[in-house]
DNA sequence: GGTGATTCTGGGAACGTTACCAATTTTGTC
DNA sequence: GACAAAATTGGTAACGTTCCCAGAATCACC
């Protein structure tokens, strides 16, 4: 196996220094024409391939954008990765995608990577809550946060889904379906996506002139099985009546729904159930899932046009919140018969 | 913003010479412990970072690894790259993700981009069926193909799952459950996937003696949407009794059993429908699908842990491929009552 | 304490590119 | 055709690391 060749060899064949096919192959500023042909034909003939690394090394900038979420097989991360994939095409740069797996050690390790590879800048949803945002700075990379955690970062620019208004595009949805306060099924205390959740629900019902002290709610895992005890948990104090269940992340409303389901309930004759997300398997359940859709693709997106912005220097801290919409499937129940009526009228 | 330390800020903060700095950065071979704790206390001084960049150029090994998937938020290949970044974490190297969205130039674009990154070598789903594959070899880096394009490459190793025996295990199972040839909804003609399916099937009949050519089949989109609309098709042409349907595809399964309820069908009772990926949305969909799953996150782990042995000079070409399995759920009724006595008994 | 072997340390070249400066050629103008 | 200006070209020095070689220091052993 032979050596790669390079702009010396080009050169060598071309007959010219190695400066002016340094020249060519950078944009072609200041070279004839004729020696343009020249170097590019002997380039091609010799099977010469630009070599980034040197580039790199050269100019400071390597062309590549870290990006560290919890999961990728996870369809919503998934989804954000591939908004980031395409901004990051769009840009002409590539995208080292990381799973942190929820864990704060593994998600040190990986910026440590990053930061080895000389990454221009990086995306993070960061898991340790606890730290102050300092170290990231120490990291001497440009970075952005992605999602809740975001806000324990005043300083630091930030690109997430508007929590506050998704959930209000949810209560407004069941309000003016005859709902009353739902049940809600949240996840685990640690995160803060909990909190964040649950402040924006109390809010949205004092704003309105309702006591939200009195919504029982469950805890569980971020997961259809947590999903799914939670329901059991809420079945089995339900006094009886339509029950109305409010689900801080798809999965866990999913595995509601399959609890019902498994305890003789029907969705929605005997309980509605709105989720929160907008994953795809939402739309092939039974009943598909009505839920809040995050904008997961354009999150993805916006953090690496905004993180391209940083490393271009510009310092100005910015917290874009993307809205969120209502996915209306078939899990929440109409109970106001007259609307329903004048609706389909 | 100062400049990021280097080796020889490192040396002169310790009052040594930089190659002994670099001595203690790359294990630390021939140095005297004194001199190990000088430079190691000195490095977190001020803060060094090693720069992976001018390692790369200096070794000729990037420890940068690419991986080329049709669509990263397709769960099939998310899972896939989760397995491809846990083996690449594995043996300390960084994984480039690209979406070839199905289209040849984009493909191109991407090996091209990994290619001036000098990734230490890459792993692709072939879109371009088309060329020889010696193209491949042009691009100079250990290169190895996921999944059924493979087959047109002899030269070249590969992992990928079982088309053959996976189409076996589904048959098997129908068969098993009473029901006879089922009507197959396929994937878009021009992908090679169709025709390996489609041979399977065919090979599986003839070797038990049954004549395949009297199987429907209808084309598709590899989507919901296709699956849906193939079924409405098989539909109209189906003469009554229950109906059999053999997907190529999940999504396209789940599809069909989409149609089938929307024009009054009950699934299983009247139409059973066997999927093919094990995608996780099948577990939440009415009824859950029965399906045969591919081992997606394994066919990605796998895929790295072979590339790592080509990069490490192993030339031996392997085609791996690794075994699915039955995913039983609910989608496919048991047409043999005495059968689902003995079972249950 | 002298000899050879062994361990430790420093200096320089190389990896492939780009930026800068100087040298050369071409072009334009009177 | 002479002169200045502009365009084109070549040479050299970086970027930050590792590898190789040579010299210095330490050690073992007689």
């Amino acid at each position: 196996m032979t050596r790669r060749p390079t702009i010396i060899d080009v050169a060598k064949q071309a007959g010219v220094s190695k400066s002016t096919v340094a020249r060519v192959m950078s944009g072609g500023q200041h070279v004839s024409a004729r020696v343009v042909e020249l170097v590019e034909s002997a380039a091609k003939e010799i099977g010469y391939q630009k070599n980034n690394l040197a580039v790199s090394m050269r100019s400071g900038r390597s062309g590549l954008i870290g990006i560290v979420v919890p999961d990728i097989s996870n369809p919503f991360w998934a989804e954000v990765a591939r908004g980031a994939q395409d901004a990051a095409a769009s840009t002409n740069s590539s995208l080292l995608i990381f799973s942190s797996d929820w864990k704060s050690e593994r998600e040190r390790k990986h910026l440590q990577a990053l930061v080895n590879t000389r990454v221009d800048g990086f995306v993070l949803n960061r898991i340790s809550d606890s730290s102050d945002g300092r170290d990231l700075e120490l990291l001497g990379a440009p970075s952005l946060l992605l999602g809740t955690t975001a806000d324990l970062f005043p300083e630091k620019s930030s690109v997430g889904s508007d929590i506050t208004q998704g959930v209000g595009v949810a209560l407004d949805y069941l309000t003016a379906h005859g709902h009353e306060l739902p049940k809600l099924i949240l996840g685990s205390e640690r995160r803060l996506a909990r909190a964040k959740f649950i402040t924006a629900v109390n809010e949205y019902y004092i704003n309105r002139d309702v006591d939200p002290t009195r919504i029982p709610t469950e805890d569980g895992a971020y997961t259809v099985d947590g999903g799914r005890a939670a329901m059991a948990r809420l079945l089995k104090t339900h006094a009886g009546g339509h029950l109305t269940i409010f689900a801080a992340n798809d999965l866990m409303a999913l595995g509601a729904i399959l609890e019902a389901r498994s305890q003789g309930l029907n969705c929605p004759r005997d309980v509605s159930v709105m989720g929160f997300d907008g994953i795809p398997a939402g739309e092939f359940c039974d009943p598909p899932l009505t839920t809040v859709g995050k904008p997961a693709k354009e999150i993805g997106r916006q953090s690496i046009l905004s993180l391209q912005r940083l490393i271009d220097g510009d310092a100005a801290v910015a917290k874009l919140r993307l809205a969120c919409e209502l996915v209306e499937r078939g899990s929440v129940l109409n109970l106001n018969p007259e609307i329903a009526l004048a609706q389909t009228g």
